[in-house]
DNA sequence: TATGACATGTAACTAGTTACATGATTCA
DNA sequence: TGAATCATGTAACTAGTTACATGTCATA
């Protein structure tokens, strides 16, 4: 249930209407806590009927911009140091990775390697939002920053990962990773996300 | 719906039990793909009615043991090559740190340095983990192994993260975190998981 | 014989996704 | 005036969680 409180979280620094949320979510929060439009509207809606949000405004074209209620900040904070975090999110990639044996020794490298390619656009991509960033020493960007240079440090570590966990495949033994092959791959194998 | 393609990549190697099936999520998976009981034994049912596994042997209290299919297989091997691949997932721990900003400068400190904490610990038991396998040149040991030294890395990495992360804000200004100060917190304050 | 491990299942719920529907306002 | 953007909403679905219900078998 952490989608309501990234909606309270944003909303303390200032009002805003969903669709200004949603635009938060596809640019700063897209690779932490992705949400759809319905998602945020819906859960607005809820919010603001438990008393978390209220209908500051209304605005043109139906625009309504909520603002964070007393027990809405209240329960922010609460969530933020007193509730359980998990730590641990399901990764998608890691449980490929643990079920390799399924395939060939090279589909297998191909996925690694895969891997190492989307951490590298990752760096690329790191690097150049936080060169394009004016950082000034406000709250959300001191905390921002900190994530950024997580994610840095992540992908980083990724890159490094991948090149080793492919050498590990290489150089373990000439066997065949698999009793029967599959026929060839086509040669698209990975979308870009 | 990845549990679907895990229990299929976790029959690649043998047979098994529903009941097997959970042990393996509880122990080896329970952080990169947790997976509760109910979930566990309706989607063996809906993939056996799919053709994908059969009930290849009945033993003892109901016990059925379920086998992949050809079909089962190739699918298994689609997902894991073909599929597009989520390398983001989200984060709990990462969208806690980017909305600290609505608590006080010592919350904030106090959040970032349990992370730490939990990343400490999570070395420990990884490296304790390690020694406890006998590894060995099979496939699943292989690929297990991986995800293995992953998860070191990502726990060392986090670890040096947090402690500059405190750095970063105990470093930046003077200022107080915020402007309404929310009451002192009682002692316990993130339950361990 | 009773406890614990083995073993499966259902029901009700919450969270998240996808697709569709609708309409207002701005500005080139 | 037509396209893009702003703006909100609903319906149907899939995935995942929590809680409960039921019964068997081994062994101390």
């Amino acid at each position: 249930m952490s989608l309501r409180h990234a909606l309270l979280g944003l909303l303390h620094e200032q009002p805003a209407s969903g669709y200004d949320l949603m635009q938060v979510f596809n640019a700063s929060l897209q690779n932490i806590w992705p949400a759809t439009q319905s998602q945020v509207y819906s859960e607005l809606t809820k919010l603001a009927a438990s008393g978390l949000l209220t209908v500051s405004a209304e605005g043109p074209r139906g625009r309504k911009e909520y603002t964070l209620t007393d027990a809405g900040r209240a329960e922010l904070q609460h969530w933020l140091v007193e509730v359980e975090t998990d730590v641990h999110p399901r990764s998608e990639g890691l449980l490929k990775v643990f079920l390799l044996g399924a395939v060939s020794r090279e589909q297998a490298t191909g996925f690694l390697a895969w891997l190492g390619e989307t951490a590298d656009h990752d760096v690329a991509a790191l690097e150049a939002l936080d060169a394009s960033i004016e950082w000034e020493d406000e709250d959300l960007h001191v905390y921002g920053r900190l994530v950024l240079e997580f994610a840095k440090r992540l992908a980083a570590m990724s890159r490094e990962w991948s090149d080793w966990a492919v050498e590990q495949i290489n150089a373990s033994g000439g066997a065949p990773g698999q009793r029967e092959q599959p026929e060839p791959q086509q040669p698209e194998r990975q979308p870009r996300r």
